[in-house]
DNA sequence: TTTAGCACTCTTGCATACCAAGTGCTAATC
DNA sequence: GATTAGCACTTGGTATGCAAGAGTGCTAAA
């Protein structure tokens, strides 16, 4: 028996992708009559139930009961998106009308990623995924004021990839357009740059002085900043359509639905998932990531599989996108368009929303 | 027999009372001999019987099957609520409580919204709702103009109520501060108030020349401006916390958690139901809202009960936050958090957030 | 008007039996 | 040595019958 280097045979091999295939389709274990019947092979099914045995053994398949069809083991699905990966690739006419489906609605990156993360799920009839990790605290690049009434002012924050917040300030005392601009100017020349731990008693001494008469604004607009900033800091998850996915027996029980549903709340490990998957690859984490049930740590996705790609500008990672389904997921559709998705968001920020400044150094070396 | 105003005799109305409040406790059918050993009878269980056959020809009560326990129908919910809500009341403390959970995320409405709905899931155990109806479009009451490179250009769109929207325009030609400010002249001049229809190509042709050289700046940015403003005008719609509903029986089956996954994709519906409930009612809407089953239009809701309390600024409805839950809620509870939640979420945005302007017209009759 | 008692209905749980699907194994065949 | 046909075996799902339990409605008596 001449194996192949993943030590299959050639008939192994077929079987194992049709019983995956057809388990996929059907979501019912599948036996090996229905192989036989399935014109792909030409032995009987006798020889069929040797081989899966074989398969068995191997650890690429297992039965639900004794007696019944085969089902994909996690390694069974493994081996099939392995196989499937150096095939697969998105057409550019897919990447053409995802983008154009995101541009509609083009907009700061948080609502990209929810257009995203609905059009993945739509596109696939699995739940769809967004994630966009959080930025380091004090991020932002510059600052504006702009006076609204005697008493109150609204404080722009810019981010460095030209996205801004904005916040409100109200003051006990009545300010003017002066009072703003000292402010802006002060919180340009002294915090750009600072983390909170950085601003010392010393330096609000001197923005107090700067923006005098109002100096009290300074401390609260620094406030206020430091606020915005280490609130962002969380990252977000978008995670929409999780009600596609109880068309699947899978999802049937209530348990795997609560499951995802909590998902929401534990941002943190999903966030932590995106990220050291993207590191931890061998190659430079372009390529779409596939997860499937325990090869990720999180055990509401324990019988779900997930497949997502990073998104990036200027070379960094700002989120990602993906879909969550069962194990038993159209791997070949879904990749393609995640991989579709990814690129139509980079296409879309990398070209309209990166600001020159720092998309003239592509390749800081500050992480 | 004597009977109440509500054509119930006392001892029916209290076997009513107790019915409910036994369902809602322990979601089974409540019999006769339960009621009759619970101690608030003085009468045997077969004068209970009796009872219970007229209350349920009233068309209070129900039995799932012959020979089970009766179980409220929805017109008994709302006799049970009815009678509640004239002797509820939050108590201080409970808005003192929720203001300061709510506090810690102070932001702007769209995320007080959203921790609004989380916090009511929390409490009561429930699915949380928050909903933030469309704004208007080209509500805009003022624009700044931010240059952020030669080429990019940041524009803040000012809302009358303080808050603000920002968006990024790149540019094909070089720009500097005086185009910006020359921008933002031009659209504080022409078009503050109009709507997209309002926008003519003379006015156009003028706002071109007013921001001469780069007159194509002006048309880039009433563009952004109109997509800014419809896009704002769907509305928002959070649902927070659906796994929670998983614990309780009513959703054990996968329908009707489909029907409330589905509920953010009709938004719309939930906006009107909102607006519509708010308007319709005699007094003048101040008070928690109760809609049980089918007394609301959506069918996703048919089995359910929804809880909610309008949240206005300056006299104005800005939104609502609520709790959906099975029909056998805890009204009692539910009911003050609502209250207590509304109120919070009012005291923070009516003191912190309102501009002046706004502010010392509290009771313009604008609407 | 209330109560006690009884017959009736309906659900639930349990044990049994049975069928269909699919396997593993053995012996025969290419 | 690889393949095949045939048969015994296992298992889940479904239908059936039976007994227990809970609760009602009704009638007759207090």
């Amino acid at each position: 028996m001449k194996t192949n280097a993943n030590g299959l045979t050639n008939r192994q091999s077929l079987i194992l992708r049709t019983v995956v295939e057809a388990y996929i389709d059907n979501g019912e274990p599948v036996g090996s009559k229905y192989l036989c019947e399935c014109g792909r092979f030409s032995c009987s099914s006798a020889t069929i139930r040797n081989e899966m045995a074989e398969l068995e053994a191997c650890g690429y398949l297992e039965q639900p009961h004794t007696s019944s069809g085969r089902v994909p083991t996690e390694a069974g699905y493994r081996f099939y998106v392995d196989s499937l990966l150096e095939t697969y690739n998105s057409t550019a006419s897919d990447v053409e009308r995802i983008k154009n489906a995101l541009k509609e609605k083009r907009a700061e990156l948080d609502q990209i990623l929810t257009q995203a993360s609905r059009l993945a799920s739509s596109l696939t009839n699995y739940t769809g995924l967004a994630v966009r990790p959080g930025q380091r605290a004090g991020a932002f690049c510059r600052y504006e004021a702009i006076c609204l009434s005697p008493r109150s002012l609204l404080l722009v924050m810019i981010n460095p990839d030209g996205t801004a917040k904005t916040r409100n300030l109200r003051t006990d005392f009545d300010i003017d357009k002066t009072d703003a601009d000292a402010l802006a100017r002060t919180l340009n020349s002294c915090i750009i740059g600072l983390s909170a731990s950085d601003i010392t008693l010393p330096l609000m001494m001197r923005m107090e002085e700067m923006c005098a008469p109002s100096s009290q604004l300074a401390s609260m607009a620094v406030k206020c900043i430091y606020e915005t900033a280490t609130e962002r800091n969380d990252g977000d998850v978008r995670i929409e359509g999780v009600n596609r996915l109880l068309e699947y027996p899978e999802y049937s029980d209530t348990e795997s639905i609560a499951g995802l549903l909590g998902l929401g709340d534990s941002k943190n490990a999903l966030l932590d998932l995106v990220r050291d998957s993207g590191e931890g690859e061998l190659d430079d984490g372009d390529d779409v990531k596939i997860l499937i049930g325990s090869e990720n740590r999180l055990d509401a996705l324990g019988s779900s599989a997930l497949v997502f790609k990073t998104v990036k500008r200027g070379g960094k990672v700002v989120g990602a996108v993906g879909v969550i389904g069962p194990r038993r997921m159209k791997y070949q559709n879904v990749i393609s368009m995640v991989d579709s998705l990814a690129s139509g968001i980079n296409e879309l920020i990398g070209d309209d929303m990166l600001l020159p400044t720092s998309d003239t150094e592509r390749n800081d070396g500050n992480e």
